[in-house]
DNA sequence: TTGAAAGCGCTAACAG
DNA sequence: CTGTTAGCGCTTTCAA
């Protein structure tokens, strides 16, 4: 069961293959009986157009190249869910890419997703900066890191939403409050970091921080540490949900009870959040939002419309549970 | 910038395009002096064969299509996880879809691949059947679900982890066992429940089987129903894990210190098992291990290698951890 | 060992 | 309104 070419439509319908594409695409003029007689013949010979041999003609090819660090992390599954929505629906097909975010490889992919034509690339990584964009004819948009102001991006306001974390902390009443970052080499984990010694220094507080790397493992043995080194801790904001996770663990196991003798908080608004108890308090992230607007910025330009605005920064909100 | 061709490359190297593609595909013969005069064009040009076309040529694409419900359903990112680096790691780039399983969506996303040439197909469907993949000469590979005894598929024995959870539930002195079943429609929630069922029959126990769907907030629900109809309850055995993290939750809510008053195991082994407390005893599928396996297999497939095996059927394995 | 030429399936001038 | 033709970039006979 060999599929039908446009020639085997053009025959059987006695037509060339010109008017076969004109009828498929939609374009130029055909008569209705003839177009009848096409449309007649493409059900016959259960007839779809070959993408490939579309896409070598016409330099594009319907698809767009969605880089990430590690769909295992619990923040890239409704990343994920949300760009491909927006793209199906607009008859593209995603090219997903774990790169744990290795730069080299991340640059090899460019390459490959140029030879395949992708008609798009979005990407989510700290390794890959302007220059390595610069003579890329295909448009790419940054999500969750700020590659350069120049590109395209959708982010969130980190600084701000750690300022919130703490300023929530202090309004449940802790009077030391520890934050456990994120790694250094990230720029929203510094930004929350910043945002929260701040924070802190407006209300004429010690900071404290501990150094995490965004895994639960590592942030339980740091808030281990952190509560056997400061036992006055009585409030721990924790640079992503993970880490709020393992923050959570780590205190219990250490007999605190959370929320009474230590408040948390995370960020991010992952899932997880919910399933734990207490449930846990956190900065939450428009994820769904920023992979929709994400795709849709891109979107745009694929089509080439002109971008009025190109960044767009969506500010963390505050949801309350019970492990504050 | 435009991309270099091949027709670029043999200019300047004073050769025909047939002996370039010679050398990028190091076929045939050619002189040495040639290929290294070759060679230095394609370096000087930066240049890269083009994907498409040689697609087009080959009818093949170096890459396959990925089908599954939902990336947001923590069991798929570990599995799409192992999917994507075996084929990466073969030269091969994933188009990934998410279907909700919708059979409609799910056969046009078929055609769709044909058009662009895909390699293989892996898929995670409970709504394809074999007579959807009748006249289908691409490769399909079918992961978690057996759609065709013919078919390959690597999947899970969860008749026998059902059993062998009941036993954990009954060594740790479980008397009234309930279990929390997973959607009728999806076979290895049949199974699980089916060996539930046979497990218990064999030890002379009633069984209580309540309905759930394999998700968190209708498990809570189903289980605060079940606590409060049947107070003699002591253990619970739930579908999946994502269920049996409601159940603790509903569980805990009603009073239940879990597992003293109430253990509960699940299945599947997915990461939040270990995030909650307690951890979660649980089935443990090796995830990891079968999307690999599903991988090669498909990729043996394609490269029309004759398969000795079809069906790769795994153990799920006790994982003890504190909640029961 | 190399090149000329045909063709993968489709689209877009251009003519008629 | 329709057909002819050239060509997207590559690979593979076939001849030389």
């Amino acid at each position: 069961m060999e599929m039908a070419t446009i020639k085997d439509v053009a025959k059987l319908a006695k037509v060339s293959t010109a008017t076969v594409s004109r009828v498929i695409n939609n374009s130029g003029y055909v008569h209705e009986d003839t177009r009848k007689r096409v449309e007649e013949a493409i059900r016959q010979l259960n007839y779809r157009p070959n993408a490939v041999a579309r896409s070598l003609f016409k330099k594009e090819s319907k698809s767009i190249g969605f880089i990430i660090p590690d769909i295992t992390n619990p923040f890239f599954p409704q990343l994920v869910r949300a760009v491909e929505d927006t793209f199906m629906k607009a008859g593209y097909t995603i090219l997903l890419f774990n790169t744990d975010g290795v730069l080299d490889y991340e640059l090899q992919l460019i390459e490959l997703m140029k030879s395949k034509y992708v008609d798009g690339i979005l990407a989510v990584s700290n390794s890959i900066k302007r220059e390595h964009l610069q003579d890329l004819t295909i448009p790419v948009v940054s999500i969750d890191r700020v590659i350069d102001p120049d590109l395209p991006s959708v982010s969130i306001d980190n600084y701000d939403g750690a300022r919130q974390a703490v300023r929530h902390l202090l309004a449940k009443g802790c009077r030391k409050i520890a934050h456990l970052s994120g790694p250094e080499n990230i720029d929203n984990a510094r930004e929350r970091c910043q945002g929260y010694l701040d924070e802190m220094k407006r209300n004429n507080m010690h900071p404290l921080v501990y150094p995490g790397n965004y895994e639960l493992k590592e942030a339980m043995n740091a808030v281990l540490m952190l509560l056997t080194e400061h036992t006055d801790v009585d409030g721990i904001f924790a640079g992503n949900d993970v880490m709020a996770v393992g923050t959570i663990k780590a205190a219990t196991k250490l007999g605190y009870k959370i929320p009474e003798d230590i408040k948390v908080i995370g960020f991010d608004g992952i899932d997880i959040g919910m399933t734990i108890t207490p449930e846990l308090t956190t900065m939450e992230q428009p994820i769904l939002e920023m992979g929709r607007k994400g795709s849709e910025l891109l979107l745009d330009l694929i089509h080439g419309k002109k971008i009025e605005q190109k960044r767009f920064v969506y500010q963390a909100k505050l949801v309350e549970r019970h492990s504050t």
